[in-house]
DNA sequence: CGAAGGATTGACAAAGTTCAAGTTTGGTGG
DNA sequence: CCACCAAACTTGAACTTTGTCAATCCTTCG
């Protein structure tokens, strides 16, 4: 049975804020435009000023920093149930090109709608403010990642968050996902060439970490993976401590859903 | 004359987001309570959950990933009237260490009485959405500096974002400003050596796009420094453009205060 | 004055890039 | 179903950039 999108995104939300059966209903009812962009296309351009969100419902996007010499870097990966471009609500001149990397299924979400919302609802403009949190504590992590780590160590690291992030969503597993991006994207995520990713990425499979085949990637040993990458989950799960601005009446609490 | 911390940290929220008397006035009335911490002693270390936000008065403060290795790659600086910890309100476990880089004054505010405030006033909650999601587009900067460009152009981008913002807080100007880290920290903003950083920095100094005098540094060409850091200001200017949740009735637009 | 942290230097090593040439793969039209 | 094309992947050799280590100098501050 296939989940749509905006569940996707309301069980994020969810998972990290509290929100009632009001609340959730009204994510659910947004209204949504489809749209689909080839491998390489911008969905969203840099310099424009967008009135709209995107909701990726299937495949994968990634927000490009283009330097003046034609170099890029890839500052974050969207998977299908991120909403892309929330940000974008509050600061609607992006500076970043939004990208598919394979060709992707996406819904356009308009700022209005959600303005509405995050207006009539406090409890949902928090979630949204802490689903913003979240996207900058993974970029961080980025930061961290590309900054401080060699070549091995940040293949490995990023393989074990796509890993965890893509079990997050009920898209495979950290034994297996599958992964839609080029060994040439890879390198613009990482800041590494294309070259290199290659040569690190076959030295993993000769120590039997990880298997390939087709766009699949198979974690042979997560423990020795995540040791190898430096991999701390910490910054992708809600841990439990949930901050709360204390908003509306009516709050309530949700067990965990994953047994991680 | 001297400008109090909260004035500087409201005078970034008004040039962002558009505050009325009252919720300025609630800003300012804030309560808070001073501490400090001397050079490379940590204000916040990672793992805690905090219940204050970190507004900087004077010095300079650091946030740190911490690598298994003991390696330590700097994320974010943190000038005078920056709210260090905001994002906190809405993830209070805070997932990395809050550092001193030099003796810094700073003041703390309880998440309460923020809260409160975001509670109150629907425009203060959005103005600090804001303020969070201007730090993420500071920081996927970052990412693309650390990823894609060699040492040279590092670092002189990150010279010409710091003398942006000392010059957007009254401090200094894009032609000289204090810096208060060592070549080390430096390093550690980077992700280079120190003793690279000091390589390059030479060749800066040989080149007369900069020189250096104690603490200060002063540079000698704008323009040229511009360009060698393949420097945009674009991410850290409120360009007019901008976003509105909408929120409360008495919106009042205010014209740009600083003729940038 | 002396200690400590920070800046500077040099020789060398390592990691990653560049370039240029294959090889494989997947998709498309005939 | 095959031939062909483009994109992606792989390989090797030479080359750059940056890191490492270790010593020395300089400044600040008690």
């Amino acid at each position: 049975m296939k989940i749509s999108a905006l569940q996707l995104f309301l069980d994020r939300l969810t998972d990290r804020s509290a929100l009632n059966i009001e609340e959730r209903e009204a994510i659910l009812s947004l209204k949504t435009r489809p749209a689909q962009a080839g491998a390489h296309v911008d969905i969203v351009s840099p310099g424009e000023i967008t009135d709209h969100a995107c909701l990726i419902v299937s495949g994968l996007a990634g927000r490009f920093g283009q330097l003046h010499n034609g170099m890029r870097q890839i500052t974050a990966l969207h998977l299908p149930g991120d909403m892309c471009d929330l940000h974008s609500l509050v600061r609607p001149k992006v500076g970043w090109s939004l990208q598919a990397l394979a060709p992707t299924m996406l819904l356009h979400v308009s700022h209005q709608d959600l303005r509405r919302l995050a207006q009539a609802y406090p409890a949902i403009a928090e979630a949204f403010w802490r689903d913003c949190v979240v996207d900058a504590s993974i970029l961080s992590q980025w930061v961290v990642n590309v900054g401080r780590r060699d070549a091995r160590t940040r293949l490995g690291h990023l393989l074990c968050e796509l890993a965890v992030r893509m079990e997050q969503i009920g898209l495979g597993s950290r034994r297996s996902f599958t992964l839609l991006a080029t060994q040439t994207q890879l390198g613009d995520a990482l800041g590494l060439t294309a070259v290199h990713v290659n040569r690190v990425m076959q030295t993993l499979r000769r120590e039997g970490l990880i298997a390939t085949q087709n766009r699949e990637i198979i974690i042979l040993d997560w423990d020795r993976l995540v040791r190898l990458g430096d991999f701390d989950s910490g910054y992708l799960e809600n841990s439990g401590e949930r901050g709360a601005v204390g908003v509306g009446p009516d709050r309530r609490r949700f067990a965990g859903q994953s047994p991680c």
